[in-house]
DNA sequence: TTCTTTAACTAACAAGCGTTAGTTGAAGTT
DNA sequence: AACTTCAACTAACGCTTGTTAGTTAAAGAA
């Protein structure tokens, strides 16, 4: 494992910070301080505050765009895709707890890459629509409405940033499951 | 009905431009500019840009704490009170798309009123909670982990604002039943 | 008609914003 | 020993921020 670049380093706090406050309301003498230096000394390892941004959310972005395409391909019926779904949240989410909150709260802040990454989150959607429709054509799903399944689904996975932290000795595996349960058979008797 | 007071108005527009880009994002100017007039013409209808966010968010706190108190104290079952809140939920999220916004994002820019706000939260989280155990108890809810069906129904519900717009003809008692059947009866045949 | 209230305005303030320029001392390289 | 690179620094820039003070014209009340 190599060890964390300063670079890196600023990243991560920035992205610590944009969970706590927002992006907006994070001033680069914020994250100096943060960091033990001063404000100009940020620029010595990145090119803007915009930047930053850019980087913790494309990033991540695209790590759900491959995960999905690595489920698409997989050859297991629609209710086995719905649980690797749920499985690369909780993974992806549990090892970016603050990048999750700057994908999920300041992508608006975005500039030069807002357009792909709006581009990246409806392909998404996308996906998840078709593979519920596919489970409702073969009969694994209940014939009501896909779109409030997916939204119903896809807002719970999308917030597990808030929510993991707050629990301790949390195992994800069986987070997964219950997830999994509960989205999917609900939880009435 | 009474018309709106230029007060409630530039409140109201304050929320919308909050959905947009985050209370910290939004000048008094972009403000002022959105009502047609200058930033400092809105000192004469309200005390400060704090106040705008206190007024937002307390007053839907409030109503959504009246609320859970007269699900709690009706002489139903739990999954009837589950269905209570379901509809709690679409109801004040329609009528107020924009607040809801502030509420769920902008909470943590909040000053005095701040540790109010959590308090309300908090209750009513542990209300929900309660509902939740006490039908485990009466062998209405099957009996998995309580913390994660808390979690994902209410950050479903939490979430209608950003969802409810982007939706026409949408008819909200059906909203209500779909929501209904899904989080409560899952979506697996 | 005179007085008061309302809701806009212009002008300005002090503080804070992201960022740049130029400098410095330490560490690594030749 | 001489040179280069790195990562910090101080100082400052032009701009934007929320807010205040004082003014003004129109509308309503006496």
């Amino acid at each position: 494992m190599k060890p964390e670049t300063r670079q890196q380093e600023i990243i991560r706090v920035a992205a610590k910070l944009f969970k706590e406050k927002g992006y907006s309301a994070v001033t680069m003498r914020d994250l100096a301080k943060e960091m033990g230096i001063k404000a100009s000394s940020l620029y010595n390892h990145i090119r803007s505050k915009q930047d930053i941004l850019n980087t913790i959310i494309i990033a991540l972005a695209e790590e759900f765009t491959d995960g999905m395409r690595r489920i698409q391909s997989s050859n297991t019926n629609c209710i086995a895709k719905l649980k690797q779904i749920i499985e690369l949240h909780v993974k992806i989410s549990s090892q970016n707890i603050y990048g999750m909150a700057s994908l999920n709260n300041d992508w608006m802040h975005l500039q030069d890459q807002r357009d792909y990454y709006q581009k990246l989150r409806i392909d998404y959607e996308n996906d998840f629509r078709t593979i519920l429709k596919q489970g409702i054509d073969a009969n694994e799903i209940v014939n009501s409405n896909p779109e409030v399944m997916m939204f119903s689904i896809l807002t719970t996975l999308r917030s597990l940033y808030v929510w993991i932290p707050k629990k301790e000795d949390l195992n994800l595996s069986e987070l997964s499951n219950t997830l999994n349960q509960i989205l999917i058979e609900g939880i009435n008797k």
